[in-house]
DNA sequence: AGGCAAAATGTGAAGGTTCACATGCCGCCC
DNA sequence: GGGCGGCATGTGAACCTTCACATTTTGCCT
């Protein structure tokens, strides 16, 4: 019977003094082993290496964590992950974290935080994390907060407000809201109507301003400015109140390409064509943005470089707690399709 | 100064201990408070509460873990958390998790297992997980290796082949798909091609076979079988091909949304009109899908409930490992738009 | 050859919790 | 009123690792 059946049948784990007992050493050798400890004899390290191998020896995290005061884990708050932009920054914050060889725990807060901030620390903070990301794309989420919980490890924002002196990361919204609104003046648009983002959103708060900075360069204010919760439903619900509104508008700026989708079907159930009648930009530049009818013009986001650089941030900071410094910006890109043209 | 602040300034962790002292209690007793056990005295239960909360005390769940042999974490296995479908299992798992009171671990093995599902196991097996759920979507998994690695907890598959024996949920897409192709038969449409999903997604297969069931009983069967990889670009693709191919097709049966928008634009590229000319039916039923040119009809899948029964399941069996029976379906929901329509 | 630094390895303690068991106390029954 | 069962609480050990320090071995210099 396999020793490592203890009795009652139930599996006893294996642990670090079997293997040790297994190749004729003390434990601390083989712990010195699994950290890559400079000064094990190269015969020692290959033997014990081997039984660690065959013994299917793998280190307890949880009392590696106790004793070494540290978890190899880090804390990512999330909320909103639903859709398309912080879900690609989600998947890969992870897998940035698994190259450098942190796990990663999870704390999604839901759209509209029903998970509250605190719960969710509580639940972090009793794993010890060696820091904390926070994808801060709603304005509620107090980072302060969070600061306090986690006692000095480090934190960094993700996609938040435009200028935080936090460390951050974040893409250039700003610039890209107005690059998109240069473009539709460049066409020769005059009568430019807007579809927010929802106010909790620090993103849709800096593609507005950006929007709005770039027509003022113009000489032109906006026509009209509705928001929606950034879901196709709404876009085509907010596209709707434009057109019963009585104003001109030849040209839109939709604050991301899931509400352009609706506020385009709603121009077409309107009997307006797009881009003949009126010319609409999105956001995001998701996969399917290319494939609308017409193909949508919008601001690509690099959200999985955002999230690359966000983890990339973190890991600096806890090597080096005093590497913080203030926010990184990521550009945008303008891409160009159909939907927008020369205003008539 | 902060009796917390130990010599140094770095904060020293609450631990029972000081909540014990300052309660007056033993460590154990704080340890029972903890654990809901019920032999506390309610004023010595009250009063150990008021000291947690005072001194801000959490457990320490490395420590937890090691001493009960258990640590209140999940593992989830996923892979292709890209797509509209995964995701929002994904999202819904780790919910379900929460309120149940566990913590997820969440090992993305990417797209075409970049990472290794060994790597993957070896990574969670070391956190003493209490139970595993794999996304099983991609045949190349081999559950039978994370059974195996697991040494005991509990495993459930979510979204894997249909009819598999292992205790697993998933969406009866054989049903969907046979609804899809029986509601374009049911439109007079007898010539249909397929845009398939790729070959090693286990829905993939299940839909296609689901709709050359639904076909078979009217005795028709598909002018012609094409696969993308699930996105809009690879859907333009197998529609073009069929385009291409010189056969008679009014009726195009699709493997999820994103492709049939892909297919839907290059339908019209061709000057062909959906559904005047050819009836395209989607699967997923993304938010997005009800405000395509023209709306998608569709096979709506409940990801959210899969997600829930599947935790609800490996919840279900940690309690009790004899409770596992098998795999449990849900029933998927035929969604009219108007991207079908009659055979001219 | 003697001695000394560096390399290689070992030892004891600590980390914060739970488990199994021991103790003290109360009320209750006959 | 003696004993007994249950509740409330406490004690010692165990979980598996890392850290700080002690010890042994090796290699090299003079």
């Amino acid at each position: 019977m396999d020793k490592a059946m203890a009795e009652g049948g139930r599996a006893r784990r294996v642990t670090m003094l079997d293997v040790a007992e297994a190749a004729g050493v003390s434990y601390q050798t083989v712990s010195r082993v699994i950290n890559h400890h400079p000064s094990v004899k190269p015969e020692t390290r290959a033997r014990v290496l081997d039984l660690i191998q065959q013994l299917n020896y793998r280190p307890d995290r949880a009392a590696r964590s106790l004793a070494a005061h540290r978890s190899w884990t880090l804390a990512v708050i999330s909320c909103g992950i639903e859709f398309y932009g912080p879900m690609q920054m989600l998947i890969n914050i992870e897998h940035s974290a698994r190259v450098a060889g942190y796990d990663v725990l999870n704390a999604n807060l839901g759209l509209h935080q029903e998970v509250s901030l605190h719960s969710a620390l509580d639940r972090l903070f009793s794993w010890r994390v060696d820091g904390a990301l926070l994808i801060a794309s709603v304005a509620a989420q107090s980072a302060e907060h969070v600061i306090e919980q986690l006692s000095g490890a480090p934190l960094i924002l993700i996609d938040t407000a435009y200028g935080s002196s936090a460390p951050s990361v974040i893409i250039d919204q700003h610039a890209g809201g107005v690059a998109a609104a240069r473009h539709l003046v460049d066409l020769g648009h005059r009568d430019i109507a807007l579809i927010c983002g929802p106010d909790d959103w620090y993103g849709a708060l800096t593609r507005r301003e950006g929007w709005i900075a770039g027509l003022r360069d113009a000489g032109i204010t906006p026509a009209l400015i509705e928001a929606g919760d950034w879901t196709p439903a709404s876009g085509y619900q907010a596209a709707t109140r434009i057109l019963d509104a009585d104003v001109r508008c030849t040209g839109l700026l939709v604050g991301n390409d899931a509400m352009a989708l609706g506020a385009i079907s709603a121009m077409k159930a309107r009997g307006l064509a797009v881009p003949g009648d009126v010319s609409v930009t999105g956001f995001d530049d998701m996969p399917e943005s290319a494939y609308f009818d017409p193909p949508l013009t919008t601001v690509a986001q690099d959200f999985p470089e955002l999230g690359r650089q966000g983890m990339a941030y973190l890991i600096d900071l806890i090597g080096d707690p005093e590497a913080a410094n203030g926010q990184r910006l990521i550009p945008p890109r303008l891409v160009v399709r159909a939907s927008t043209a020369a205003c008539a």
